[in-house]
DNA sequence: TTGAAAGCGCTAACAT
DNA sequence: ATGTTAGCGCTTTCAA
């Protein structure tokens, strides 16, 4: 059978196709009777309209684009499920950018918003996937484009997102307070603008201790278990063992409690361990983690809706969107103690 | 500045929208120096062809949809990372289609194929969102389609899984070789064929070695942490405690196992605990977990490049795809120990 | 309330 | 090698 189409129904139900769209789009400018007519047509065929041609029609795909690092990281997940509900609520569907890190396939998704593919960009990225003025666009003609969890380096872009730096000084002063000196930290790729900011919060806190910071004891791990792994390994060879270690995401806490487990160490007895993003997993591990949890759905749910009200021409009323994080406390992290092995 | 398009550009290079076209289409067909021009005019003006109007003239739109229960699950998560993967190498997008279980949200997902807005479905599920027979569509004109993990009941769908029976069988026999006779069963919701099979499995292996089920131990979890927490609390309640709990997630398990942990029940040397999956946590939670290990990239990359053939028109070479699972025996089971905790 | 008709921006067959 | 042109299937004025 061939593609049955516009003009079928139409013809099926004895009207025009203008008023098949109606009865479609616009239940009150046809009879209810014409309306039935139509939409029994329909059902009986199975038609349904085609979306690429009232995508064209309109210039909206009613798609749009969520530009991440990793769908399988547990709080990337967290956060584009939500995108993903609020946008299905508003009739929008999303297309998943799993960028892997990669420059080159953030652009290409990003692109999709210059090919009408999508409407609009949720960016989970510090980089400008676009070539901004030079005769290219000017930073007011980009497409609706929100920045999730960093920054772009445009004010004029809304972005939603903990603060990082508040948050490190936080999780810092926690482990401060347990009385750790020699505290080691896992950061994040230090191109990115959370990660510097959490970086200049831990300075701030151990400077405002009077603490100095081993420069040895400072690591970047990959945001996955392997990574925390791989960090933790480095840490321990270290003649100057640390007594706790801050890390800037709970899959690289994780995998630093499992080499330290294995190395004999205990956590916390031995050695702190505090992380970020609180993951589902973070307090069902043992010892349940402490963490720095960040509102994941808060946070997919705010960019969805402030990239859906840019869509539909609304401004932004604050560019800054500044979710709460919260320092949980749990089983993780124990005061220094002197008879600690080291 | 007004939305340019192939007008613009042709007029820009002073050649025809047809040479235009194929200047970004079919390189082959103009000249070397009228490609530069073009593509010189397009760059300067930041021209992209619309992906809409290209897509509704070739009635291809480049996207598949992958409806699945859950992205923030790690088993999904896996699968879908590899999906995309695969799509993208081949140029296609794919839309994220999270229903959390929903019919309803499976069938809007899976009309998106039926409107033109995807070429193709993945469907992680045992339901058919489409309706069949009666006047509807026929079982052969459905859009492209590949069942992941699941059967949707149609032998003309491609599939692609693991033997769920088998890897029960293997993980109950694992149980049974050490000498476990109560084994408590958390399944997945019983309306999936995956659960079903393995339910079938389980029991086979018990009757194989004449070991009577306890139906009190036979529970229900939501593949989520919270789900094993909620089986693991009513197993407890159970005067006749398991010895064993064979679980249908990973996550399932590692809810188990908190539960059991807080309880001050041993795993494994008051209870074993086996999961399904092998995400990526269960090496580096404590005990590491035992499970059945799932290949769930290769599910996805596999999943995708068949449904990507069939949209080619290439019929597949078998219908049933079934990846190899694999026992990986950690810590987390052990013999049963007369002196255990029950 | 309904219909006729002009596109949306592109591709592809055909013509030059 | 390049251009002309007829749609793809819909939405949306405008007229009836």
């Amino acid at each position: 059978m061939a593609k049955i189409g516009i003009k079928d129904i139409a013809a099926k139900a004895g009207v025009s196709i203008a008023t098949v769209s109606h009865a479609f789009r616009n239940p009150g400018r046809v009879s209810e009777q014409t309306r039935r007519k139509v939409l029994a047509a329909a059902d009986e065929v199975g038609y349904a309209p085609n979306r690429l041609a009232r995508s064209l029609r309109t210039a909206r795909s009613g798609c749009i684009v969520a530009i991440i690092p990793d769908v399988a990281d547990n709080h990337n997940s967290g956060i584009i499920k939500a995108i993903e509900k609020t946008a299905h609520a508003r009739g929008y569907s999303v297309l998943l950018g799993d960028t892997q890190g990669s420059p080159q396939r953030e652009r290409e998704f990003a692109a999709m918003a210059r090919s009408g593919q999508a409407d609009g960009i949720i960016l989970m990225s510090h980089r400008m996937p676009f070539r901004i003025g030079e005769g290219q666009l000017d930073i007011d003609e980009l497409p609706p484009l929100v920045n999730g969890c960093e920054f772009a380096g445009y004010d004029e872009l809304p972005m939603v997102g903990i603060d990082d730096f508040t948050a490190a000084v936080d999780a810092a002063n926690h482990l401060i307070d347990l009385g750790h000196k020699d505290i080691a930290l896992v950061t994040g790729d230090m191109a990115t603008t959370s990660s510097r900011r959490r970086l200049d919060g831990f300075s701030r806190a151990m400077a405002d201790a009077g603490i100095e910071i081993n420069d040895r004891l400072v690591v970047y791990g990959e945001y996955t278990l392997g990574g925390g792994e791989a960090a933790a390994r480095s840490l321990l060879m270290e003649k100057q063992r640390p007594s706790a270690i801050l890390c800037f995401s709970d899959e690289i806490a994780l995998g630093c409690m499992a080499v330290l487990r294995e190395r004999g160490f205990d956590v916390p007895g031995d050695i702190s361990v505090i992380g970020f993003d609180n993951i589902p997993f973070a307090r069902y591990v043992a010892p349940p983690l402490t963490t720095i949890a960040q509102p994941a759905a808060d946070i997919g749910t705010t960019c969805a809706a402030l990239l859906l009200d840019l869509i539909d021409g609304k401004r932004p009323d604050k560019m800054r969107h500044v979710m709460p994080h919260e320092l949980l406390v749990r089983e993780s992290t124990a005061p220094v103690f002197d008879g600690r092995r080291t």
